[in-house]
DNA sequence: ATTAGTCGTTTAATCGTTTAAACAAAACGA
DNA sequence: TCGTTTTGTTTAAACGATTAAACGACTAAT
């Protein structure tokens, strides 16, 4: 049960490796006679031949390999659209080697390097902040690229995204919908054009309707520092004069540091309080009030991805091109009107 | 800015490749005049040249790559598994290819053959139910692997485990012990030895107590129907004759099923019902009474499957090892005597 | 009978490395 | 001075596949 290479099919079916080749790999279709190609078959059966994909890859100067770089691996956002992705590609004839970059500009650098060494075909990044140099490096060098998530205005490069203007419009439109008047935010502190584009579609859809955004009800989180931040930007929130009756958490996480913070507070959800989230979480689903969230369309975006990339690469001629697709809010009680 | 070959950098510096490759790997030391050296790592620097490693592992006939198989990569315990292994291996020059089998033989067959065709050099398995014959044709080949979590006694292979009889145990005596006297328990209804030791350690434990375990204390569930099976099992244990006052959920995934129930059906925890779960979530955290649960030394069984892996690969006649991880009970609110 | 095509198959170069063996030049020993 | 080492470098084969080009044996056309 030894490794078995082509030259041992070809030895065994008395032929030479080219043959061997042309008839596994169905080329030159009419030009060999059908009795060798037979006795190749089952040669190549009977050895249990499998290619090399190593030898392949050096040939035909391409691996058949993706890496795709998620933001934090530890995110179901993140593992959710992994397995997506995996999958997809799979089904296509790819493998996909997964890095999480845990938000870090050089983590992603050295993943970069390290896939880029391992001479993968192709790039699917969830780019961390302040990436946007090596990014800019990657493009330059032809190398097959489409950002998911993330992605930056001023790169001229492949992204699947949503739209997270109007989704944060979409959650807040639904806040006031609910009766609520003073909708606190909370976000990160960052460079990065999604999460300001949330924050933009929370102020804009508040001012639309005339009412106040303080800078009270505005709460900034440094994404090291995640569970004081945000317990600190809710007791301001919370504090007697000015109190929010709702608050719109821009991520997952955020969501999660924050509800021990208002489960430790006694505040009554949605009573007291509306809660909604971006992104979904295991904990959402039995927190008492089910929370509402924006759900974003992960088995889109994964194959969406996928098959850009593929088209890309089969053609690195071809256009930019960016898909935006929509989330959608999933109302449930943790926002109901009260 | 175009790939660049070691061919490339030996015309730079006016030499054969075989000098190149010597000096960048640091063969011949003192045989290579100090100055051509320089000239070549120069050369190497401007050229910005990364070694190809596909021709490389082609030539070595290794491809510094590990298959990792997880058993459900939505599944925290994976997750962090995954970003543990891949970490631990990236330190010592590997590459880390994951795989989730999705607790399927078949899913995970093929992903075997997937990464054998991509030629890796060791496996690292959480293996699904049935597979041991797959398994046992891996060993037979030689190929290198280290099972981990999941095991069967049967087949001698690596492995790196915690003892899950013992960890049973100690839960069962934490409940007894917290005053609970009709202790349910709620598993796989499965084939997986260490999910049966989980269920040993519990019968064992009460028996030694002397403390009952009718079979309406013990609930079977089909991994394909938790959701049902678990809400089955509950609604017997709390039907009014017999009542449970404790329950066990031998795995995360069952606790969260189970608590949604609970919660549904306004049981007060832990006064009318303590709960421990086997494994973590990101739920339990912010349940409103804590969860006790099970934790495993992720950290451990990362680093410890990887050295092993490694090892066993750097001589491969070595003598199969096989090691026990103890695992602790954290206890929490959830779990308090009332 | 010569030429030109088909047909089925083989030859040999190639991808980018590594590395044993060969080699030329310098240094050494007698 | 001539053989023997040592030193520094090159040659060339190998890894396992793909594929353009060459090839010999027929067949068909002129």
């Amino acid at each position: 049960m030894e490794k078995k290479s082509i030259k041992d099919v070809a030895e065994k079916a008395g032929v030479s490796t080219a043959l061997v080749s042309y008839v596994l790999n169905n080329r030159m279709q009419g030009r060999i006679s059908e009795a060798t190609a037979a006795r190749i078959r089952k040669a190549a059966k009977e050895l249990n031949y499998q290619p090399n994909r190593i030898a392949q890859s050096l040939k035909l100067q391409k691996t058949r390999t993706i890496g795709l770089i998620v933001a934090d691996i530890t995110n179901t956002f993140s593992s959710q659209i992994a397995r997506i992705v995996s999958e997809e590609a799979r089904k296509k004839g790819y493998l996909v080697i997964i890095g999480s970059a845990d938000e870090d500009a050089q983590k992603c650098a050295a993943l970069i390097e390290l896939f880029l060494s391992r001479q993968v075909d192709g790039f699917i990044i969830a780019a961390a902040d302040n990436t946007e140099a090596q990014l800019k490096k990657l493009l330059k060098q032809k190398v097959p690229l489409v950002l998911f998530d993330r992605y930056f205005p001023s790169l001229k490069a492949n992204a699947v995204t949503i739209d997270n203007y109007r989704a944060s419009c979409t959650v807040t439109e639904h806040l006031i919908a609910a009766g609520k008047k003073r909708i606190g935010i909370i976000a990160y502190e960052t460079g990065l054009f999604h999460l300001q584009e949330r924050l933009r579609g929370y102020k804009d859809t508040l001012q639309q309707h005339r009412l106040a955004a303080p800078a009270s009800l505005t709460g900034f989180v440094n994404i090291d520092n995640i569970e004081q931040d945000v317990a600190r930007a809710l007791d301001v929130m919370l504090s007697s004069r000015g109190r929010a009756d709702a608050i719109y958490f821009t991520s997952n996480k955020l969501a999660v540091a924050g509800l021990k913070v208002l489960v430790e507070r006694n505040i009554a959800i949605p009573g007291t309080l509306a809660v909604v989230s971006f992104d979904e979480s295991d904990s959402f689903d039995f927190f008492h009030a089910p929370l509402t969230y924006v759900k974003q369309p992960l088995a889109g975006i994964g194959s969406e991805v996928v098959s850009m990339l593929i088209s890309q690469m089969d053609m690195p001629a071809s256009k930019i091109t960016s898909k935006v697709l929509d989330a959608i809010l999933v109302a449930r009680a943790s926002s109901q009107p009260s």
